[in-house]
DNA sequence: GGAGAGGCTTCGGCATTACCGAATGAGGTT
DNA sequence: AACCTCATTCGGTAATGCCGAAGCCTCTCC
């Protein structure tokens, strides 16, 4: 791990939390000398990945972010691919659905289709959840290597969050057997969600199918889970995989 | 500028370029030996920049791009404020409307209206365009020091495009002069253009609104080009703005 | 099925690199 | 007007990351 990269990405992710931060501020937040932070944070400028924000010597986030992400999902193939599949799940259930891939341990949602009753209307792509609070988070940990999930912290978000490891282990086990990962209030109360698996040619877990529901509606329908299944087995299909569901655990 | 995190800049903006390469290709891309740009990548994946193709072993763009991103237009004050007035100038008009910013030599579009009659729904918001071939761009640089836009390397786009730095420079005077620019066919062989500053309370030129129009509607009428002038003097006023038009020249 | 090639990845020594302390400058506040 | 805070510049030092060479894996070709 090269360290000025390192502290680069510190400095982004800083930002990231925190909209607008002064030179000295990001110092502190990071426990390095002002000099040392200053240094990153022009090269950073230089290629438009922090501004300084106008008429004032604080930083933020820089626009040469927005054009790599348009680039990043364009490179997408699950999103290009899944969009027609969810657009017709969200037809189906006359619920929103979402695709979502994991982001060291959040997820983050690539594409969404809001509920064709129009109920909702803010734009999620880009939005990232803690994994252990989504029921997308649990399909794209329970089919990775333990070890992963083992790590990560299980912060409480409301009072349903599971945050004992035991738990969330056993958790984890129910949705391989069941190909299926579901969340009652666990990440925002009033909001429950189930998801499935999406797999490429390789055979991983390159993504997760979701369908968001209010918590009132919630267990959902057989039938519902059942198509929820059919979108995620559809995808993965045009996407080459073999095999829907996926095996569990070791696959590199 | 520090080596590591311009060679790790680079990097992206290859990725950016190319949607997937492998570690030797990346190597000949930036003339530097193999494990020196697999330290630079791997540092990278381990922040979520870029990530690895599933799969395969080339690498290509990370989710967390897509995230930093859309905290990045959460930030942007032009965005949040001028939305209703451009989205106010797209009905008047009847054309699409974008706002822009810069971002190096290009102008990165932050938010876009499209026509009020749903002619395309592309969706544009991150794609960038070469800052001398748009009128956005003409806009951003006119009230720049001189310097900047002496330094573009003006590659022609299509048979339009202003190649001539003395013709340029000349096209950036009469900018300031109108407080608009405009751009016919230069960008995209059919489409045209007109833009106008944005100003925020310092004074400075922080982001440019334009009309786009197929040539065939080209040159706009005087009144379209009059309330093009009034949003971007609305906006300017709701950032805070002292005055508008903006003064040329030498606003830090 | 075996051998080869290409490319990714790891490792460690050397020199370059970036880090950091201190000094300077700019801006704002009491 | 003088102080204070914060961003920025500069240069010496030693820690840092760079790169050559060797290992390992995968895929291809015979």
């Amino acid at each position: 791990m090269i360290q000025a990269i390192d502290r680069a990405a510190k400095v982004l992710s800083s930002l990231q939390g925190a909209r607008r931060l002064g030179i000295s501020e990001l110092s502190t937040a990071l426990s390095l000398p002002p000099s040392t932070v200053h240094g990153i944070v022009k090269s950073l400028q230089q290629h438009g990945l922090v501004a300084k924000e106008p008429g004032g010597n604080r930083y933020m986030l820089g626009p040469a972010l927005l054009k790599l992400s348009n680039v990043y999902l364009d490179t997408l193939d699950v999103r290009a691919r899944g969009m027609r599949w969810t657009h017709e799940l969200a037809r189906r259930t006359g619920l929103a659905v979402r695709l979502g891939v994991r982001l060291l341990d959040e997820v983050v949602i690539i594409h969404h289709d809001s509920r064709p009753d129009g109920s909702e209307q803010m734009p999620e792509t880009g939005l990232a959840i803690p994994a252990h609070a989504s029921a997308m988070g649990k399909v794209l940990l329970a089919y990775q290597p333990h070890e992963q999930a083992a790590s990560l912290a299980l912060r409480s978000l409301t009072g349903d969050t599971i945050t004992d490891p035991g738990v969330f282990r056993a958790d984890l086990e129910k949705v391989v057997d069941e190909a299926l990962a579901t969340e009652k209030n666990e990440a925002i109360l009033g909001e429950s969600s189930a998801a499935a698996p999406v797999v490429d040619h390789s055979g991983a877990v390159v993504a997760a199918v979701a369908v968001v529901m209010p918590t009132t509606e919630f267990p959902p329908a057989p039938t519902m889970l059942n198509d929820l299944r059919e979108t995620a087995r559809n995808i993965s299909r045009e996407l080459g995989a073999a095999q829907w569901p996926p095996t569990s655990g070791l696959i590199r």
